[in-house]
DNA sequence: CTTAAACGTTTGCATATATCAAACGGGTTT
DNA sequence: AAACCCGTTTGATATATGCAAACGTTTAAG
């Protein structure tokens, strides 16, 4: 989306979806643009955008404003609708909102899609701050190795989904603890599969350690996890390697419930 | 934008961007769909349909499991960085939280785009309990004559945007109070210039009080609202017509003084 | 005050490409 | 085994897209 790799496999594609794809990519990378600003960055003529600007604009992609073009504020609620949608925030968000204000940090609720994950709601307690730098990490899909929800998620997918997702991505560092050494990542995994929750300790951001737990459904397929993080200070000994898991576990297993239950009401 | 009226004012378009807009559109309504259930929705031949769903699919648009479509959670992702890239949303949502926490009901912080309103952020303060409705409201643009905030951006927009909006749309009756007499709504948007913020008695939802207040710039152009809302029973008297409107109006000053220094500073 | 440059916009024409039928292959049902 | 439904592919065709070039404004330069 907006410039994601493809892979056309010699497969027939509709070619104006892609045009379309880049310009949107340009516009976001850009965060604003004219007409001539954006023809630069694309493969097309000036009076070509110029054709697709117009009509991203009226069917409501684009807002323009003196002849600067900006993503459309629609997006906010088309991502609205997406999530509440998905049957997993519909039954974690308050079970989130709880977590975080036992704990007084921050907690998370995560799906994966494509190998990364995206966060659908995030939760701050008394004690979180909020910092630019966390807005921005949602604006992009994770990568699942270097945080707890995504370690929590990526332990428990059965063996073939974790193999595919590990061998289309390197391991990142994202910090000096980052595990990018895929051997000592699927030891780890091993012990997250048999603890039953994740740790990530400052692997993420520097300072910042955290807990995550997957969420399952009867079948045994992974749905996403929850986690919680908050400044290492805060986050040691005995509560970051039992009291929060505890905690954390049980909020993803009341998710685990709440989704079962809402499968039932259909 | 998924579905919207478009006018094509004879001046050339992307036919394509069209249809791309009609797919979204439908697999939107149908939550999820399969190819021939959305093929039989759209005005193109099943094989067509495919290759567009592959398409959108590989640039990132759908996801799909077991020839399932549906929308992609990466437009939650887009949304997120629509609303960090807009200065309304960082200039505001830190004293939105505070206005939730100072009144312990729901905050919104909102703009407008199309002439209709969007929300960019919400805060729920103590007693605000989030209801499915809630949720859902946020799904579409809402209209701005029913509610506090929406009354607030149009009683202050200068008269030809306030005219163009108006013409372009009849007042629609979202309950019993809703204004859907042109003049009646033309009258209380005076007062609400004069106040300074704009009061909805259960206008929008039955039961639900609120009260707005416009975010302007220097030059005088509109950059948004806040509103606080409360069942009428705890927003009442007093309260309801001065002590609220008050804070509210602080809050709106409070995100104007904080986009004043962001510009400033660049 | 004239000229040049830059920008968004439009248009004719050539061609790439989106679209339709029709057929294929795998599942499931009859 | 026949009939059906589904997703998928393919060749042929119409047409929508893209280029180049020109136009009308506005802004900058000489």
């Amino acid at each position: 989306m907006f410039g994601t790799e493809k892979e056309t496999n010699g497969r027939r594609e509709i070619k104006s979806v892609h045009k379309i794809d880049d310009i949107l990519a340009v516009i976001k990378r850009l965060n604003e643009g004219t007409l001539t600003e954006i023809a630069e960055e694309v493969d097309l003529t000036k009076g070509t955008v110029h054709t697709y600007l117009r009509t991203l604009h009226n069917c409501g992609y684009l807002t323009e404003e003196d002849g600067v073009y900006r993503l459309s504020l629609q997006f906010i609620t088309v991502a609205e609708h997406v999530r509440n949608e998905t049957s997993l925030y519909m039954a974690g968000h308050d079970e989130v909102d709880e977590l975080a204000e036992r704990t007084g940090e921050y907690a998370h609720l995560v799906a994966e899609e494509r190998g990364r994950e995206v966060t659908l709601y995030e939760s701050r307690g008394e004690y979180a701050i909020a910092t630019d730098y966390h807005l921005r990490l949602r604006e992009t899909p994770q990568y699942l190795h270097h945080n707890a929800a995504g370690k929590a998620m990526l332990a428990n997918f059965d063996a073939d989904r974790r193999d595919r997702i590990l061998e289309t991505q390197d391991l990142e560092a994202q910090t000096d603890n980052t595990i990018t050494d895929e051997a000592e990542l699927r030891d780890t995994l091993e012990t997250v599969r048999e603890n039953g929750y994740a740790l990530n300790d400052e692997e993420e951001i520097r300072g910042m350690r955290a807990v995550g737990a997957p969420i399952r459904v009867p079948d045994g397929s992974i749905f996403g996890a929850v986690s919680m993080s908050a400044p290492a200070s805060r986050l040691q000994g005995e509560r970051f390697r039992s009291a929060v898991p505890e905690i954390v576990m049980e909020t993803a297993n009341l998710i685990e419930v709440n989704l079962e239950t809402a499968q039932r009401d259909g």
